[in-house]
DNA sequence: CAATTAATTAACTGTATGTTTAAATTAGCC
DNA sequence: GGCTAATTTAAACATACAGTTAATTAATTG
């Protein structure tokens, strides 16, 4: 009836073929998607239909772009994971030998990277904590040397020389650190709620956590 | 050939029937089957065939024991989590007020608690923090009141009286506190791997997030 | 010892996964 | 303009696994 013999009930969905030199960079929003259906469902549970729905297309869409999952979880990890490791780990390689410039530029790095990666905080603790977590090897094998091991290392030579708190344990600082920073990022829609905190902003986060570390790190000053 | 017509297989596959008198508390061993298939895949991944099994038994017994996968859950928090809230509650509000007294008890409780629910940490993180996570309305409605909330309130009573660094946050302090407790228990696989840190024990763990945060709190001590 | 109830498995039905293949539509180059 | 290569979808495939119903065996009770 409605003219033409043009037999498709949605005329928004989209037949095959190449489009019209429209939307570029499907790639990009392919990743961007990705990361989305990650943080929500978990990198195990994040399927190629869901990923492929959200940027609307369909899943062959995500196999002729990647090939597989598994290459697609490869490219997350190179194009958007590792750049924020290099850079947290040259900045941290910047700084002097003082416990408290070392803290404070982890701190500030880490809160600067989540100002452009939210996702990380959460991403991290579901798939490097988490058991089975799908990212857990690529921090043992490739961000390991740069990040948690280097500061290991300064902290223990901190406290040969006398300027760290004796009781504490340099690789467990470490840990502490990571506690007392993507912690509580992850965690911001949990406290948030449970503390009704609409006050509290990323800058009086920092401040906090810095507060605490400062005071905790037992820098006697005295030389 | 080999004698009988029994149509079986597999000697040991055992076939439907009531079981003779053998084995009894099925349900706990099914709800111990259960905490280890909600940790090692999450609450959401975990199916009941993974659970059935893990207790040697087929899914549907699951299913005649607790009706379905959302009164497991239920009965899991009921009967597994809730008794360790309590106590943690007890426990904290039997101190005095100060400051580190309050936090002593809080990480002792929680290092005490873990020794006997070694799964707490990592479900925790998961199902509370992670996004989606099938406990956080468990802790926002019905364990909030007992733990968090009252210590936020006398950290902030006791900053009021002076008693506190002010540079802290008493919400924050409490986040704090869970990252420095639960968090580091939960990555406990991940940087004993890190370190290579097998000399560290539970008992050293602990010394250290005391230590750090003896001193963190910035008590003056001078009365 | 018959009837009923409790405990267990086999089998069913449905859905979702990642991947592959073939076809369709357009872009880019000679 | 015509040819080839690039980009996209539809459809199908092969598993795998979800939660539930129906049948089967043993214990318990009158």
């Amino acid at each position: 009836m409605a003219a033409k013999a043009r037999k498709h009930r949605h005329p928004q969905a989209r037949r095959p073929g190449r489009p019209r030199a429209d939307e570029a960079n499907q790639r990009e929003r392919l990743l961007d998607a990705a990361v989305e259906c990650f943080c929500s469902d978990g990198i195990a549970a994040a399927s190629l239909r869901s990923i492929a729905v959200k940027a609307g297309v369909t899943p062959a869409l995500v196999h002729y772009y990647f090939g597989s999952k598994q290459k697609l979880l490869d490219a997350f990890v190179a194009e958007r994971l590792m750049p924020f490791v290099g850079a947290l780990g040259a900045s941290l390689g910047a700084v002097g030998d003082d416990p408290r410039a070392l803290v404070t530029a982890f701190v500030r790095g880490l809160h600067a990277a989540v100002e452009h990666l939210p996702w990380l905080p959460g991403l991290w603790l579901r798939e490097v904590i988490g058991e089975g977590g799908a990212l857990r090897e690529v921090l043992l094998e490739q961000i390991s040397p740069a990040v948690p091991r280097l500061l290991a290392e300064r902290f223990a030579a901190l406290q040969k020389e006398g300027a760290l708190n004796d009781d504490l344990d340099p690789r467990l600082l470490v840990v502490s650190l990571v506690g007392l920073t993507l912690f509580p990022l992850a965690a911001e829609p949990v406290w948030r709620r449970l503390f009704d905190a609409r006050d509290v902003d990323h800058a009086a986060l920092e401040r906090h956590t810095l507060a605490l570390l400062d005071l905790g790190l037992g820098v006697t000053d005295a030389r």
